[in-house]
RNA sequence: UCCUCGGUAGCUCAAUGGUAGAGCAUUCGGCUGUUAACCGAAGGGUUGUAGGUUCGAGUCCUACCCGAGGAGCCA
Protein backbone atom coordinates (compact mmCIF):
# COMPACT_ATOMS: atom_id res chain seq x y z
CA UNK A 1 0.00 0.00 0.00
CA UNK A 2 0.88 3.34 -0.51
CA UNK A 3 2.47 5.27 2.57
CA UNK A 4 3.01 8.81 3.98
CA UNK A 5 5.79 9.82 1.96
CA UNK A 6 4.80 8.00 -1.37
CA UNK A 7 1.71 10.16 -2.57
CA UNK A 8 2.12 12.27 -5.49
CA UNK A 9 1.74 15.36 -3.30
CA UNK A 10 4.44 13.96 -1.07
CA UNK A 11 6.88 13.68 -4.40
CA UNK A 12 5.56 16.77 -5.80
CA UNK A 13 7.22 18.53 -2.70
CA UNK A 14 10.36 16.89 -1.87
CA UNK A 15 13.69 17.34 -2.95
CA UNK A 16 14.83 16.26 -6.14
CA UNK A 17 17.84 13.38 -7.01
CA UNK A 18 16.27 10.58 -5.17
CA UNK A 19 14.77 7.45 -7.43
CA UNK A 20 10.80 7.13 -6.24
CA UNK A 21 8.04 5.22 -7.39
CA UNK A 22 4.98 6.57 -8.66
CA UNK A 23 1.60 4.65 -8.84
CA UNK A 24 -1.44 6.46 -10.18
CA UNK A 25 -3.92 7.09 -13.12
CA UNK A 26 -2.70 8.55 -16.30
CA UNK A 27 -4.68 12.20 -16.85
CA UNK A 28 -3.26 12.26 -20.27
CA UNK A 29 -0.35 11.63 -22.52
CA UNK A 30 1.84 13.82 -24.83
CA UNK A 31 4.42 12.51 -27.59
CA UNK A 32 7.13 14.17 -28.60
CA UNK A 33 9.71 12.61 -31.23
CA UNK A 34 12.20 11.26 -28.43
CA UNK A 35 10.13 12.09 -25.86
CA UNK A 36 6.72 10.89 -23.69
CA UNK A 37 5.27 12.89 -21.34
CA UNK A 38 2.73 11.50 -18.84
CA UNK A 39 0.44 13.44 -15.97
CA UNK A 40 -0.25 10.80 -13.03
CA UNK A 41 -2.44 11.46 -10.38
CA UNK A 42 -3.30 9.30 -7.48
CA UNK A 43 -5.85 11.24 -5.71
CA UNK A 44 -3.96 13.22 -3.20
CA UNK A 45 -3.53 16.69 -4.35
CA UNK A 46 -4.89 18.41 -7.24
CA UNK A 47 -1.90 18.78 -8.86
CA UNK A 48 -0.43 15.48 -11.32
CA UNK A 49 3.13 14.22 -11.38
CA UNK A 50 4.80 15.27 -15.29
CA UNK A 51 6.51 11.24 -15.74
CA UNK A 52 9.09 12.40 -18.44
CA UNK A 53 10.24 9.01 -20.76
CA UNK A 54 12.65 9.37 -23.01
CA UNK A 55 11.78 7.51 -26.26
CA UNK A 56 14.86 4.72 -25.95
CA UNK A 57 14.62 3.77 -22.43
CA UNK A 58 10.57 2.42 -22.96
CA UNK A 59 9.53 0.41 -26.49
CA UNK A 60 6.80 1.79 -27.92
CA UNK A 61 5.00 -1.38 -27.31
CA UNK A 62 5.33 -0.45 -23.34
CA UNK A 63 4.46 2.94 -23.79
CA UNK A 64 1.31 2.48 -25.92
CA UNK A 65 -1.70 1.12 -23.29
CA UNK A 66 -0.52 4.58 -21.24
CA UNK A 67 -3.75 6.11 -22.16
CA UNK A 68 -6.23 8.31 -20.31
CA UNK A 69 -7.37 6.15 -17.57
CA UNK A 70 -5.05 3.64 -17.52
CA UNK A 71 -3.44 2.63 -13.98
CA UNK A 72 0.06 2.78 -13.83
CA UNK A 73 3.38 2.50 -11.51
CA UNK A 74 6.52 4.32 -13.19
CA UNK A 75 9.87 3.64 -11.29
CA UNK A 76 12.87 6.54 -12.00
CA UNK A 77 14.26 9.55 -10.65
CA UNK A 78 13.10 12.46 -9.38
CA UNK A 79 14.76 15.65 -10.94
CA UNK A 80 14.26 19.36 -11.10
CA UNK A 81 11.76 19.89 -13.97
CA UNK A 82 13.80 21.01 -17.56
CA UNK A 83 10.05 22.58 -18.09
CA UNK A 84 7.70 25.26 -16.88
CA UNK A 85 4.69 24.22 -14.93
CA UNK A 86 5.97 22.13 -12.23
CA UNK A 87 9.22 22.19 -9.95
CA UNK A 88 9.94 18.45 -9.80
CA UNK A 89 8.88 15.85 -12.29
CA UNK A 90 10.12 11.73 -12.10
CA UNK A 91 12.45 10.36 -15.03
CA UNK A 92 10.64 7.65 -15.73
CA UNK A 93 12.85 4.82 -15.90
CA UNK A 94 10.34 1.72 -16.49
CA UNK A 95 6.92 1.74 -16.75
CA UNK A 96 4.40 -0.91 -15.47
CA UNK A 97 0.65 -1.13 -16.94
CA UNK A 98 -0.93 -2.48 -14.27
CA UNK A 99 -4.37 -1.67 -15.87
CA UNK A 100 -4.99 -0.66 -19.03
CA UNK A 101 -7.94 1.98 -20.02
CA UNK A 102 -8.63 0.76 -23.86
CA UNK A 103 -9.21 3.95 -25.21
CA UNK A 104 -11.89 3.22 -28.34
CA UNK A 105 -13.93 2.14 -25.23
CA UNK A 106 -12.83 4.72 -21.51
CA UNK A 107 -15.43 6.82 -21.35
CA UNK A 108 -13.28 9.90 -20.12
CA UNK A 109 -10.86 12.18 -22.30
CA UNK A 110 -8.29 14.53 -21.75
CA UNK A 111 -10.79 17.44 -23.21
CA UNK A 112 -13.39 18.92 -20.97
CA UNK A 113 -16.43 17.15 -20.11
CA UNK A 114 -20.19 18.99 -18.96
CA UNK A 115 -21.50 18.00 -15.29
CA UNK A 116 -24.11 16.37 -16.50
CA UNK A 117 -22.09 13.58 -19.16
CA UNK A 118 -19.78 12.69 -16.06
CA UNK A 119 -22.73 12.18 -13.63
CA UNK A 120 -23.26 9.18 -16.16
CA UNK A 121 -20.41 8.04 -15.42
CA UNK A 122 -20.18 8.16 -11.59
CA UNK A 123 -17.66 5.24 -11.08
CA UNK A 124 -15.25 7.32 -13.43
CA UNK A 125 -15.82 10.77 -12.61
CA UNK A 126 -13.71 10.81 -9.49
CA UNK A 127 -11.07 10.73 -11.61
CA UNK A 128 -11.50 14.00 -12.88
CA UNK A 129 -9.55 17.41 -12.13
CA UNK A 130 -13.48 18.72 -10.75
CA UNK A 131 -14.33 15.84 -9.10
CA UNK A 132 -10.70 15.13 -7.22
CA UNK A 133 -11.57 18.92 -6.21
CA UNK A 134 -14.97 18.08 -4.64
CA UNK A 135 -14.11 15.10 -2.69
CA UNK A 136 -10.60 16.75 -1.52
CA UNK A 137 -12.96 19.78 0.08
CA UNK A 138 -15.63 17.22 0.86
CA UNK A 139 -13.14 15.55 2.99
CA UNK A 140 -11.45 18.39 4.62
CA UNK A 141 -14.56 19.81 5.44
CA UNK A 142 -16.06 16.45 7.61
CA UNK A 143 -12.44 16.76 9.29
CA UNK A 144 -13.18 20.25 10.02
CA UNK A 145 -16.79 19.69 11.52
CA UNK A 146 -15.69 16.80 13.77
CA UNK A 147 -12.35 19.09 14.79
CA UNK A 148 -14.81 22.30 15.33
CA UNK A 149 -16.89 20.72 18.20
CA UNK A 150 -14.53 18.04 19.72
CA UNK A 151 -12.36 21.14 20.32
CA UNK A 152 -15.23 22.71 21.86
CA UNK A 153 -16.37 19.42 24.47
CA UNK A 154 -19.60 18.78 22.08
CA UNK A 155 -20.02 14.97 22.33
CA UNK A 156 -20.73 13.16 18.98
CA UNK A 157 -23.66 11.74 18.95
CA UNK A 158 -24.92 8.57 16.32
CA UNK A 159 -28.27 9.23 16.29
CA UNK A 160 -30.50 6.22 15.14
CA UNK A 161 -31.21 6.04 10.92
CA UNK A 162 -34.42 3.79 11.32
CA UNK A 163 -36.78 5.55 13.36
CA UNK A 164 -40.63 4.69 14.36
CA UNK A 165 -41.33 8.59 15.43
CA UNK A 166 -43.02 10.96 12.57
CA UNK A 167 -40.65 13.75 13.51
CA UNK A 168 -42.28 16.42 13.26
CA UNK A 169 -44.24 15.89 10.26
CA UNK A 170 -41.73 17.42 8.16
CA UNK A 171 -41.54 16.31 4.54
CA UNK A 172 -42.40 12.65 3.23
CA UNK A 173 -40.79 9.95 4.63
CA UNK A 174 -39.04 6.58 3.08
CA UNK A 175 -40.55 3.91 5.25
CA UNK A 176 -38.49 0.58 6.12
CA UNK A 177 -40.74 -2.69 6.50
CA UNK A 178 -40.28 -6.21 6.18
CA UNK A 179 -43.40 -7.08 5.24
CA UNK A 180 -44.40 -9.49 2.44
CA UNK A 181 -45.49 -6.45 -0.32
CA UNK A 182 -47.49 -8.84 -2.73
CA UNK A 183 -49.35 -10.00 0.58
CA UNK A 184 -49.75 -7.48 3.42
CA UNK A 185 -51.35 -8.47 6.42
CA UNK A 186 -54.60 -7.15 7.11
CA UNK A 187 -56.02 -6.31 10.75
CA UNK A 188 -59.33 -7.50 8.63
CA UNK A 189 -59.84 -8.66 5.14
CA UNK A 190 -59.41 -5.80 2.93
CA UNK A 191 -58.39 -3.50 5.88
CA UNK A 192 -55.80 -1.74 7.39
CA UNK A 193 -52.16 -2.82 7.19
CA UNK A 194 -51.50 -5.19 9.88
CA UNK A 195 -48.09 -3.17 11.14
CA UNK A 196 -47.77 -5.28 14.52
CA UNK A 197 -46.25 -8.13 12.35
CA UNK A 198 -43.72 -5.74 10.96
CA UNK A 199 -39.97 -5.86 12.07
CA UNK A 200 -40.81 -3.31 14.86
CA UNK A 201 -44.55 -3.76 15.43
CA UNK A 202 -45.18 -0.75 14.17
CA UNK A 203 -44.64 1.85 11.05
CA UNK A 204 -40.44 2.14 10.64
CA UNK A 205 -39.11 5.10 9.09
CA UNK A 206 -35.19 6.75 7.70
CA UNK A 207 -35.07 9.45 9.70
CA UNK A 208 -35.06 12.77 8.37
CA UNK A 209 -33.68 14.56 11.32
CA UNK A 210 -31.45 13.38 14.24
CA UNK A 211 -32.78 16.54 16.12
CA UNK A 212 -35.06 15.05 18.75
CA UNK A 213 -33.00 12.35 20.12
CA UNK A 214 -29.94 14.67 20.16
CA UNK A 215 -32.26 16.99 22.51
CA UNK A 216 -32.16 14.05 24.52
CA UNK A 217 -28.03 13.63 25.04
CA UNK A 218 -27.96 17.40 25.04
CA UNK A 219 -29.96 16.69 28.48
CA UNK A 220 -27.17 14.54 29.97
CA UNK A 221 -24.17 15.57 28.32
CA UNK A 222 -24.61 19.75 27.78
CA UNK A 223 -22.84 20.44 24.03
CA UNK A 224 -23.96 17.12 21.34
CA UNK A 225 -23.66 17.13 18.09
CA UNK A 226 -24.62 14.54 15.36
CA UNK A 227 -23.41 14.29 11.67
CA UNK A 228 -24.87 11.53 9.86
CA UNK A 229 -27.11 10.86 6.87
CA UNK A 230 -31.08 11.77 6.59
CA UNK A 231 -33.78 10.84 4.31
CA UNK A 232 -36.18 13.01 1.99
CA UNK A 233 -38.97 11.44 0.45
CA UNK A 234 -40.05 14.62 -1.37
CA UNK A 235 -40.22 14.17 -4.96
CA UNK A 236 -38.19 17.67 -5.16
CA UNK A 237 -35.81 17.65 -8.40
CA UNK A 238 -33.99 20.83 -8.03
CA UNK A 239 -30.14 21.56 -7.91
CA UNK A 240 -30.44 22.37 -4.30
CA UNK A 241 -32.14 18.73 -3.13
CA UNK A 242 -31.16 15.02 -2.30
CA UNK A 243 -33.37 12.11 -1.36
CA UNK A 244 -30.46 11.16 0.81
CA UNK A 245 -27.68 13.87 2.37
CA UNK A 246 -25.91 14.40 5.35
CA UNK A 247 -26.56 17.11 8.08
CA UNK A 248 -24.85 18.08 11.32
CA UNK A 249 -26.99 19.09 14.38
CA UNK A 250 -25.51 20.58 17.21
CA UNK A 251 -27.64 21.20 20.27
CA UNK A 252 -26.68 22.89 23.31
CA UNK A 253 -28.19 22.96 27.14
CA UNK A 254 -27.73 25.92 28.88
CA UNK A 255 -27.80 28.03 25.16
CA UNK A 256 -30.39 30.43 23.93
CA UNK A 257 -31.07 32.10 20.78
CA UNK A 258 -28.04 34.39 20.88
CA UNK A 259 -26.23 31.48 21.80
CA UNK A 260 -27.18 29.79 18.78
CA UNK A 261 -26.66 32.32 16.44
CA UNK A 262 -22.50 32.77 17.80
CA UNK A 263 -22.13 29.20 17.25
CA UNK A 264 -23.28 29.21 14.11
CA UNK A 265 -21.46 32.05 13.14
CA UNK A 266 -18.32 30.87 14.58
CA UNK A 267 -19.01 27.32 12.98
CA UNK A 268 -19.18 28.37 9.42
CA UNK A 269 -16.20 30.84 9.56
CA UNK A 270 -14.40 28.10 10.91
CA UNK A 271 -15.27 25.36 8.08
CA UNK A 272 -14.15 28.30 5.97
CA UNK A 273 -11.23 28.57 7.14
CA UNK A 274 -9.84 25.08 7.56
CA UNK A 275 -10.91 24.78 4.02
CA UNK A 276 -9.02 27.59 2.57
CA UNK A 277 -5.86 26.78 4.43
CA UNK A 278 -6.03 23.01 3.56
CA UNK A 279 -7.68 23.09 0.29
CA UNK A 280 -5.74 25.74 -1.56
CA UNK A 281 -5.48 24.56 -4.92
CA UNK A 282 -8.45 22.95 -5.56
CA UNK A 283 -10.20 26.40 -4.02
CA UNK A 284 -7.60 28.21 -7.12
CA UNK A 285 -9.01 25.27 -9.66
CA UNK A 286 -13.29 26.22 -8.51
CA UNK A 287 -12.51 30.25 -8.92
CA UNK A 288 -10.26 29.54 -11.80
CA UNK A 289 -13.16 27.07 -13.75
CA UNK A 290 -16.42 27.72 -11.89
CA UNK A 291 -16.76 30.77 -9.58
CA UNK A 292 -14.23 33.81 -9.94
CA UNK A 293 -14.99 35.28 -6.74
CA UNK A 294 -15.16 32.16 -4.53
CA UNK A 295 -11.71 33.55 -2.51
CA UNK A 296 -12.68 37.07 -2.34
CA UNK A 297 -16.49 35.52 -1.31
CA UNK A 298 -15.47 32.79 1.10
CA UNK A 299 -12.56 35.80 2.67
CA UNK A 300 -15.24 38.07 3.27
CA UNK A 301 -17.71 35.75 5.13
CA UNK A 302 -14.89 34.17 7.15
CA UNK A 303 -13.97 38.03 8.10
CA UNK A 304 -17.03 39.85 8.13
CA UNK A 305 -19.78 39.96 10.88
CA UNK A 306 -23.02 38.16 10.00
CA UNK A 307 -25.97 40.34 10.01
CA UNK A 308 -28.94 39.28 13.00
CA UNK A 309 -32.50 40.88 11.74
CA UNK A 310 -35.40 39.96 13.33
CA UNK A 311 -38.21 38.39 10.44
CA UNK A 312 -40.28 41.32 11.43
CA UNK A 313 -37.85 43.69 10.30
CA UNK A 314 -36.88 41.98 6.67
CA UNK A 315 -40.14 42.16 5.73
CA UNK A 316 -40.20 45.72 6.50
CA UNK A 317 -37.17 45.69 4.59
CA UNK A 318 -38.56 43.61 1.73
CA UNK A 319 -41.53 45.78 1.64
CA UNK A 320 -39.75 49.29 1.72
CA UNK A 321 -37.47 47.94 -0.99
CA UNK A 322 -39.55 49.01 -4.03
CA UNK A 323 -39.05 46.36 -5.41
CA UNK A 324 -41.75 44.17 -7.77
CA UNK A 325 -42.25 40.48 -6.08
CA UNK A 326 -43.09 37.36 -8.18
CA UNK A 327 -44.36 36.26 -4.41
CA UNK A 328 -45.57 39.40 -2.39
CA UNK A 329 -44.12 39.93 1.00
CA UNK A 330 -46.56 40.12 4.31
CA UNK A 331 -45.92 39.50 7.73
CA UNK A 332 -46.94 35.96 8.62
CA UNK A 333 -45.92 34.33 5.41
CA UNK A 334 -42.57 32.92 4.92
CA UNK A 335 -39.91 34.21 2.97
CA UNK A 336 -39.10 33.22 -0.23
CA UNK A 337 -36.10 32.37 -2.38
CA UNK A 338 -36.01 35.63 -4.11
CA UNK A 339 -36.66 37.23 -0.93
CA UNK A 340 -33.98 35.63 0.96
CA UNK A 341 -31.79 36.35 -2.16
CA UNK A 342 -32.48 40.39 -1.82
CA UNK A 343 -31.34 40.22 1.59
CA UNK A 344 -28.04 38.67 1.82
CA UNK A 345 -27.22 39.22 -1.64
CA UNK A 346 -28.58 42.77 -1.96
CA UNK A 347 -29.18 44.57 1.31
CA UNK A 348 -26.30 42.78 3.77
CA UNK A 349 -23.63 41.45 1.13
CA UNK A 350 -22.75 39.05 3.44
CA UNK A 351 -24.91 35.89 5.06
CA UNK A 352 -27.62 37.37 7.47
CA UNK A 353 -29.19 35.43 10.36
CA UNK A 354 -33.17 35.99 10.27
CA UNK A 355 -34.43 35.22 13.83
CA UNK A 356 -38.43 34.92 15.57
CA UNK A 357 -40.31 33.91 12.82
CA UNK A 358 -44.24 34.39 12.88
CA UNK A 359 -45.39 30.67 14.76
CA UNK A 360 -47.61 29.31 12.54
CA UNK A 361 -44.87 28.74 9.78
CA UNK A 362 -42.53 27.11 11.90
CA UNK A 363 -42.57 23.89 13.72
CA UNK A 364 -44.11 23.11 17.29
CA UNK A 365 -41.19 22.31 18.88
CA UNK A 366 -39.40 26.02 18.95
CA UNK A 367 -39.81 28.41 21.92
CA UNK A 368 -42.66 31.07 21.76
CA UNK A 369 -41.70 34.60 22.18
CA UNK A 370 -43.29 37.00 25.13
CA UNK A 371 -45.17 38.73 21.92
CA UNK A 372 -47.49 35.59 21.76
CA UNK A 373 -46.68 35.60 17.70
CA UNK A 374 -43.49 34.52 17.23
CA UNK A 375 -40.95 31.99 18.03
CA UNK A 376 -37.24 31.91 18.39
CA UNK A 377 -36.36 30.61 15.28
CA UNK A 378 -33.45 31.33 12.95
CA UNK A 379 -32.11 30.93 9.20
CA UNK A 380 -28.75 31.73 8.13
CA UNK A 381 -28.63 32.77 4.61
CA UNK A 382 -25.79 32.90 2.79
CA UNK A 383 -24.83 34.83 -0.68
CA UNK A 384 -25.39 32.63 -3.74
CA UNK A 385 -26.87 29.89 -2.32
CA UNK A 386 -29.75 30.61 0.30
CA UNK A 387 -30.44 28.42 3.60
CA UNK A 388 -27.95 26.88 4.35
CA UNK A 389 -28.78 26.54 8.12
CA UNK A 390 -32.06 26.34 10.47
CA UNK A 391 -32.77 26.34 14.17
CA UNK A 392 -34.18 27.30 17.09
CA UNK A 393 -34.08 27.86 20.64
CA UNK A 394 -36.32 25.17 21.93
CA UNK A 395 -39.46 25.28 23.92
CA UNK A 396 -38.02 23.86 27.40
CA UNK A 397 -41.29 24.73 29.30
CA UNK A 398 -43.84 21.62 29.93
CA UNK A 399 -47.23 23.44 29.14
CA UNK A 400 -46.62 25.99 26.42
CA UNK A 401 -45.15 22.41 24.60
CA UNK A 402 -47.90 20.59 24.97
CA UNK A 403 -50.49 23.51 23.50
CA UNK A 404 -48.08 24.18 21.13
CA UNK A 405 -48.30 19.92 19.39
CA UNK A 406 -52.03 20.58 20.11
CA UNK A 407 -52.29 23.51 17.84
CA UNK A 408 -50.18 21.43 15.09
CA UNK A 409 -52.74 19.07 15.89
CA UNK A 410 -50.42 16.59 16.60
CA UNK A 411 -50.82 13.51 19.33
CA UNK A 412 -48.69 14.01 22.56
CA UNK A 413 -49.09 10.09 23.38
CA UNK A 414 -46.34 9.89 21.05
CA UNK A 415 -44.25 12.49 21.95
CA UNK A 416 -44.07 11.06 25.40
CA UNK A 417 -40.15 10.63 26.23
CA UNK A 418 -40.08 14.41 24.47
CA UNK A 419 -42.71 15.94 27.05
CA UNK A 420 -40.69 13.71 29.65
CA UNK A 421 -37.45 15.74 28.74
CA UNK A 422 -39.96 19.00 30.39
CA UNK A 423 -40.92 17.09 33.13
CA UNK A 424 -37.82 16.29 34.47
CA UNK A 425 -34.74 18.34 34.72
CA UNK A 426 -35.80 20.53 31.88
CA UNK A 427 -33.20 23.73 30.98
CA UNK A 428 -33.17 26.06 28.17
CA UNK A 429 -31.32 24.64 25.11
CA UNK A 430 -30.94 25.80 21.06
CA UNK A 431 -29.10 23.86 18.27
CA UNK A 432 -29.17 24.22 14.61
CA UNK A 433 -28.80 21.73 11.29
CA UNK A 434 -26.27 22.36 8.56
CA UNK A 435 -26.91 20.47 5.20
CA UNK A 436 -23.22 19.55 4.74
CA UNK A 437 -23.66 19.44 0.97
CA UNK A 438 -24.84 22.94 0.71
CA UNK A 439 -21.71 23.83 2.63
CA UNK A 440 -19.65 21.70 0.19
CA UNK A 441 -21.51 23.93 -2.68
CA UNK A 442 -20.83 27.03 -0.92
CA UNK A 443 -17.37 25.85 -0.78
CA UNK A 444 -16.90 24.84 -4.26
CA UNK A 445 -18.76 27.04 -6.56
CA UNK A 446 -20.53 23.89 -7.52
CA UNK A 447 -24.23 24.98 -8.79
CA UNK A 448 -26.10 21.22 -8.38
CA UNK A 449 -25.98 19.55 -5.34
CA UNK A 450 -25.65 16.29 -7.32
CA UNK A 451 -21.88 16.96 -8.11
CA UNK A 452 -20.80 17.39 -4.67
CA UNK A 453 -21.99 13.97 -2.80
CA UNK A 454 -20.34 11.06 -3.88
CA UNK A 455 -23.55 8.94 -4.84
CA UNK A 456 -26.68 11.52 -5.57
CA UNK A 457 -29.48 9.66 -4.84
CA UNK A 458 -32.64 11.64 -6.25
CA UNK A 459 -36.27 10.80 -7.68
CA UNK A 460 -35.91 7.91 -10.06
CA UNK A 461 -31.90 8.12 -9.55
CA UNK A 462 -30.00 5.60 -7.33
CA UNK A 463 -27.50 4.43 -9.72
CA UNK A 464 -23.88 3.31 -8.31
C1' U B 1 -45.58 17.53 -8.93
C1' C B 2 -46.13 22.21 -12.11
C1' C B 3 -43.80 25.70 -15.78
C1' U B 4 -39.79 26.70 -19.42
C1' C B 5 -35.78 25.12 -22.48
C1' G B 6 -33.15 21.16 -24.66
C1' G B 7 -31.83 15.88 -26.90
C1' U B 8 -27.60 15.64 -34.07
C1' A B 9 -20.50 11.37 -34.40
C1' G B 10 -17.16 8.98 -28.26
C1' C B 11 -17.27 14.55 -26.31
C1' U B 12 -18.63 19.96 -27.24
C1' C B 13 -21.64 22.00 -30.83
C1' A B 14 -23.31 23.73 -36.28
C1' A B 15 -26.93 22.82 -40.26
C1' U B 16 -33.98 28.82 -44.38
C1' G B 17 -38.53 22.19 -44.98
C1' G B 18 -34.14 20.36 -50.14
C1' U B 19 -27.14 15.60 -50.57
C1' A B 20 -25.94 15.75 -42.17
C1' G B 21 -20.87 19.29 -40.94
C1' A B 22 -16.72 21.32 -37.68
C1' G B 23 -13.35 21.12 -33.51
C1' C B 24 -11.61 17.76 -30.04
C1' A B 25 -11.23 12.37 -29.11
C1' U B 26 -9.94 7.60 -31.83
C1' U B 27 -6.58 5.02 -35.71
C1' C B 28 -2.25 5.80 -38.90
C1' G B 29 1.92 9.02 -40.26
C1' G B 30 5.15 13.35 -38.91
C1' C B 31 7.65 16.53 -35.22
C1' U B 32 14.21 16.96 -30.12
C1' G B 33 10.83 19.23 -23.71
C1' U B 34 5.38 19.02 -24.00
C1' U B 35 1.54 21.56 -20.45
C1' A B 36 -6.24 20.90 -23.30
C1' A B 37 1.13 20.07 -27.19
C1' C B 38 1.46 20.83 -32.49
C1' C B 39 1.11 19.37 -38.20
C1' G B 40 -1.13 15.87 -42.03
C1' A B 41 -4.55 11.89 -43.38
C1' A B 42 -8.43 8.29 -42.42
C1' G B 43 -12.57 5.88 -40.11
C1' G B 44 -16.85 7.29 -37.46
C1' G B 45 -24.43 8.90 -37.94
C1' U B 46 -31.45 4.70 -38.17
C1' U B 47 -30.44 13.18 -35.87
C1' G B 48 -33.92 10.30 -28.01
C1' U B 49 -38.47 6.74 -29.27
C1' A B 50 -43.17 5.91 -31.90
C1' G B 51 -46.59 7.96 -35.07
C1' G B 52 -48.29 12.04 -38.39
C1' U B 53 -48.15 16.38 -42.18
C1' U B 54 -45.31 16.97 -46.87
C1' C B 55 -43.01 15.53 -53.51
C1' G B 56 -39.26 15.85 -49.56
C1' A B 57 -38.51 16.27 -42.13
C1' G B 58 -32.56 16.97 -37.95
C1' U B 59 -36.04 21.16 -38.95
C1' C B 60 -43.31 21.34 -38.67
C1' C B 61 -47.42 18.54 -35.52
C1' U B 62 -48.91 14.70 -31.53
C1' A B 63 -47.62 11.31 -27.68
C1' C B 64 -43.95 9.21 -24.80
C1' C B 65 -38.70 8.76 -22.79
C1' C B 66 -34.39 11.33 -20.97
C1' G B 67 -31.67 15.79 -19.26
C1' A B 68 -31.23 20.87 -17.43
C1' G B 69 -33.18 25.44 -15.31
C1' G B 70 -37.19 27.88 -12.50
C1' A B 71 -41.25 27.07 -8.71
C1' G B 72 -43.10 24.41 -4.45
C1' C B 73 -40.91 21.59 -0.18
C1' C B 74 -36.66 22.21 2.59
C1' A B 75 -31.08 21.24 4.56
Amino acid sequence: MIRNGQYIKDLLVSEPGHTAVAQGWVKTRRDSKGVHFVQLNDGSCFADLQVVIDAGVVTAEAIAPVTTGACVRITGTLVESLGKGQAVELRGETVEVLGDAPPETYPLQKKRHNLETLREFGHFRTRSNTFGAVFRVRNQLAYAIHKFYQERGFLYVHSPILTTSDAEGAGAMFQVTTLDLMNLPRQQPGGAIDHTQDFFGRPAYLTVSGQLEAEIFALAFTNVYTFGPTFRAENSNTPRHLAEFWMIEPEMAFCDLEGNQTLAEEFLKYLITHVMDNCKADLEFFAQRYEPNLLAMLENVASSEFARVPYTEAVRILEESGRQWEFPVHWGSDLQSEHERYLTEETFKRPVIVTDYPKEIKAFYMRANEDGRTVRAMDVLAPGIGEIIGGSQREERLNVLIDRIREAGLDEKHYWWYLDLRRYGSVPHAGFGLGFERMVMYLTGMKNIRDVIPFPRTPGHAEF
